[in-house]
Parts: structure tokens; C-alpha cells; sequence
DNA sequence: ATAGTTCTGGACTAACCAGTTCAAAATTAT
DNA sequence: ATAATTTTGAACTGGTTAGTCCAGAACTAT
């Protein structure tokens, strides 16, 4: 019979993202991968390929355990939908800065370092943006229905508003991170629900 | 006498700027640098000591020649400051597609990269960011003195946040460069100045 | 114990990297 | 021509990189 699996693959994942965002792609080695994910280079390449498979695997990952839960989940669990975008991007902040060490957000770090020239790469991070936008308008077509926003108001506009407006939150935030600037920031955003 | 300098230093500086803006820090070679720059490679280390001092060299560069005219200059020759931040915004999403080949904003894609690992060059990345700001802030508050914003609006806030979402739209723009997205971004930021 | 499978460590390749050094070529003014 | 200076090309160093390969250890079920 088989040997199970000593490590598991989605913990390795993980891991693996964690090393790949606070450093980005190109500074990080394989040796950080494998000593961070705890595995051997043999059992890396048998799993995961490659170092470039591995980091499309690592964004897809992002997009899934962290995009989607800290943008619709939230909005969806908020007792009303204004309140639940206000705590999305409340949490962005928190995010941008937590540990003092301040990696951002993975999609925008990866955008900067790997796009146009890795297509691969690219088309997987617009599919995360491409997530937190219809987060956004799903709540907000949502809260439009329920009288919570003007009706006049363009729900699809308005996502690609605030999904726009959270990447530069987090990309200031990055190289900026002064608390203050990141609330008079989502102030002003938010305000232009109203 | 001292034989002339053939090359110049600052057209050398743009086109290392035009490498890094398109490719990235690490993903740069020395090899590209001096062949885009057309100096050999004992020329490089003379003027321009390292890769790395060449590079925080490269930031200042675009905080002097693009992200300054680009901002304050437009503002100031406008008409009226709401309609010069209108030409920002629209100049920052005409550049960020030019050429087919969207590179974005190089303080992004640096901001990405580097930070927070290397601290020198996010010191020069929030300079740049700074100037933004300053120029929006610039422009508030004449616009506010002169009746053309409403006198409680805070201009440091305003100036914080159209700064973020200047970032915001430019990271949205290189990955997902869809003109008419990108116009529905502008158009909700600009109207929350009204 | 044995068979089947996973995992490891280490050796290895072939390429690439930033940076150094220096003799010779090129250019200019006198 | 000569002297002063800049620029080049090429060789070289010491290091790092992703990726391959394989013999054998480790583990599990029977």
C-alpha cells in the first residue's frame, strides 16, 4: 500500500505564498521556498513543478483564502452593506500595516514586479481584481435593491470604483504606512457612496 | 586639456529609468542598462557607481521628469484645478496603455518589488508619492479659496486620498487596461470632489 | 519481514550575475 | 607630435541561480 503524504500540499501552499509576497518573486529563492515550506528540493520540483508553477499556484491561492473572504465574505456577513465595505477597507488598512512589517497587498506587489512581461501571471492577478470588483458590486446592486444607495447610481461603475480605490489604499499604505493618511483616505472614499 | 565627456549623464539616467520602468529592478540586468544606455560596461561603474545607486538614481529622475510635470505642471496651466486634476487622472490613463505595452506607474511597480526590503528606495518611492500629494494639496487649497471646492472640505484629506487613487487607478490599468473601466474609475473620484 | 511508496540529501550541471581590473584605443587641446 | 583624459573591450573573480538525478533512508500496510 502507499505512503501517505508526509506534508500537506495546501500548508506548503501557503507557506509558500506567505515567502513569495513579503519578498516577491525574483528575490526569492528556491531555498527559501523549501526551508520555509519544509520540504526537500526533490519532493518541491515532484509537487509543484517549478518555481514559476508554484508562484501562478501561490496567486491563485491568494485569490481564494484571502481576496474573496476579506472582501464579499465580509460584505456579506456586515448588517448593512455600506457598513460592510467600510470594514473591508477597515481591514485593509489594519492589513497594510500589521507586524510592523508592511508587505501590502500580494496582487498589487505582484503587479508591479511580474506584469506585462509574465502574461501567465498577469492574466491570474487580474482574475483576483476581477474578484474584489464583483464582490463589490454584488453588494452593491444588493444594497441598490434595498434602497441603501441611490437607485441612479451605477452599481458597475461604482465596483470598479472601490476596487481601484482599495489597491491604492494598500499600495500608500505600503511605502507610506502613516495611519492618519490611510483613514482621511478611506473617509473620503466612502463618502462618495453617499 | 581633458578630453570631453561623450555621453550624457542624463539621457543615460532616462533610458536606465525606461529599463527598470519596463522590466523591473531585479529582472534587469547590467547587460540591458549599458546596452540601452550605449556605454560600456567600465563607463557604468565609473559614473554611476552601482546598479543599485543607479536605480535610486532612476527614481528621483522620474519624481523630477514625469511624476512632477505630470501633476503640479498640469494643474497649474489649467483653467480651473478641478479640471486640471480631470487632465491628470485622464493623462495617467491614456499613459498607463500607451504603446500597447502597459508598464503602469514605475513608483508602483517599484513600491511592488523592492519594498519593504529595501528601505532606501522606499524612502525615495514615498518622496515621489509626497510630491503627488503635495500637488493635489497644492491645488485644493487654491481651489478652496477660491470658492471652487466647498470651504469645509479638508484639502489634506482630499490631497491623501486622489493621490491613492491616482495608485489605485494606474495598478488597475496595468493589469486589466480596459479603457472604459478605467473611465468609470475616474469618473466617481472626481466627482467626490463636488 | 516484505513490498510499495514517499521523501531526503547531496552531488551535479550549465548558465547567469554584479562587480573589478587594466592595457589599449580614441579623442581633444596645445 | 605630445600630453591629458575618457572610453572601451575583454578577461577574470567569486558567487548564486533553477533545475536534474539518484541511491538510499523512512514510513506504512499487509
Amino acid at each position: 500500500m502507499p505512503r501517505p503524504r508526509e506534508f500537506n500540499t495546501q500548508d506548503a501552499l501557503q507557506k509558500a505564498m506567505g515567502v513569495f509576497w513579503a519578498q516577491g518573486y525574483q528575490a526569492t529563492t528556491l531555498q527559501d521556498l523549501t526551508k520555509a515550506m519544509g520540504i526537500s528540493k526533490s519532493s518541491f520540483y515532484d509537487t509543484f513543478g517549478s518555481k514559476h508553477e508554484l508562484f501562478i499556484s501561490a496567486i491563485d491561492h491568494y485569490n481564494e483564502t484571502i481576496a474573496k473572504p476579506r472582501t464579499a465574505a465580509v460584505i456579506a456577513e456586515a448588517e448593512c452593506v455600506k457598513a460592510g465595505i467600510a470594514a473591508v477597507f477597515r481591514n485593509a488598512a489594519d492589513s497594510v500595516m500589521e507586524g510592523g512589517e508592511t508587505r501590502g497587498c500580494f496582487l498589487n506587489n505582484c503587479a508591479g514586479e511580474v506584469a506585462p512581461h509574465d502574461a501567465l501571471a498577469t492574466k491570474h492577478l487580474a482574475a483576483g481584481i476581477k474578484h474584489i470588483e464583483e464582490a463589490f458590486y454584488g453588494g452593491l446592486t444588493m444594497a441598490r435593491d434595498c434602497g441603501e444607495i441611490d437607485p441612479w447610481r451605477e452599481p458597475r461603475a461604482l465596483a470598479r470604483y472601490l476596487a481601484a480605490s482599495l489597491n491604492g489604499l494598500m499600495v500608500v499604505g505600503k511605502v507610506r504606512p502613516e495611519r492618519e493618511a490611510l483613514d482621511d483616505i478611506i473617509g473620503v472614499t466612502l463618502a462618495a457612496l453617499d
